[in-house]
DNA sequence: GTGATATGCGGAT
DNA sequence: TCCGCCTATCACT
């Protein structure tokens, strides 16, 4: 489920059901189990989230360090017993509510230490009032490596998943496989701009739309039609289906170990 | 049932 | 560049 804004999502959540309440820890799974016993019954001071990093934070500096991966989520609802403990990792209760956590990356108690290299070695997030855009343009300035794979480099581009990588490198017509040193200034302001926007409203909607106006079809304004990543792209998924601007087929080739997308003649190469 | 796939990442090769 | 990991879902047999 995560990209930068269902984190942000997530720490908003938990910040609103359970932030500055006494609250019930548990690991129904056993795996967080010790740590669980540790900060149960005590107070979640607040959650945090720095690009895909979720960070809860209790009484005497403890924190709980989440990091989904590609699969791992959260559900909310009741804190009656859980359907399936044998893959429920964590669970967090107050108020007849819980959290539950299953299938994460990480999930680890942590110290302020800790917190901190967490917090210092990732790159700007779009999503965060604090980021400076700055500490990434100096990293593209630094590095030949292809944009489309700068993009999901944590320490460049806090937040940024397959989703947003392919959409963004789409909504400005620049090659995947572009130098990051050779991106100019103004481009790179405009990228930086644009995922603050296509994020923040995926934060707001709880879905990512990245199709503006004069391109999406009438077909794809229907509820049902919507994809089940949850909104509407130009070509995230969509290799061999005609791009919606010019009708060419979606190209589809794996960089930096995962599924790229992209229009060929909306992104072309640049001329050498 | 089986296998492929998924908005991710670290470690081995 | 490949492999393993964590879990759920969906297209197949």
């Amino acid at each position: 489920m995560p990209e930068g804004h269902v984190i942000h999502r997530l720490a908003a959540h938990l910040d609103e059901q359970f932030g500055g309440r006494q609250v019930a820890v548990s690991s129904p799974q056993g795996r967080f189990a010790a740590a669980a016993r540790l900060l149960n019954d005590s107070r979640l001071l607040g959650a945090d989230a720095v690009g895909k990093h979720l960070l809860l934070d209790f009484t005497d500096a403890r924190t709980i360090w989440v990091h989904l991966g590609l699969i791992g989520r959260f559900g909310f609802g009741s804190d009656a017993p859980p359907v399936k403990p044998q893959t429920l990792r964590l669970r967090i209760a107050a108020g007849g509510r819980a959290a539950d956590l299953r299938g994460p990356q990480w999930c680890r108690l942590i110290d302020p230490v800790q917190r901190a290299e967490v917090v210092d070695s990732s790159g700007p997030d779009p999503l965060r009032p604090d980021a400076d855009p700055q500490r990434a343009w100096r990293k593209l300035q630094a590095t030949r490596r292809p944009i489309g794979a700068a993009l999901m480099d944590q320490a460049i581009f806090a937040g940024v998943g397959n989703i947003f990588r392919a959409e963004v490198l789409y909504r400005h017509g620049i090659d995947p496989e572009l130098p990051s040193n050779l991106l100019p200034r103004p481009v790179f302001d405009s990228v930086w701009a644009d995922l603050v926007a296509l994020m923040s409203y995926a934060v707001a909607r709880g879905r990512i739309d990245t199709v503006r106006p004069e391109h999406t079809p009438e077909a794809m304004r229907r509820p049902e039609r919507v994809d089940a990543h949850g909104g509407e792209v130009y070509v995230y998924r969509r290799r061999g289906e005609p791009c919606l601007a010019c009708g060419t087929e979606v190209a589809g080739q794996v960089m930096a170990g995962r599924n790229l997308y992209w229009c060929p003649a909306c992104q072309p190469k640049a001329a050498s």
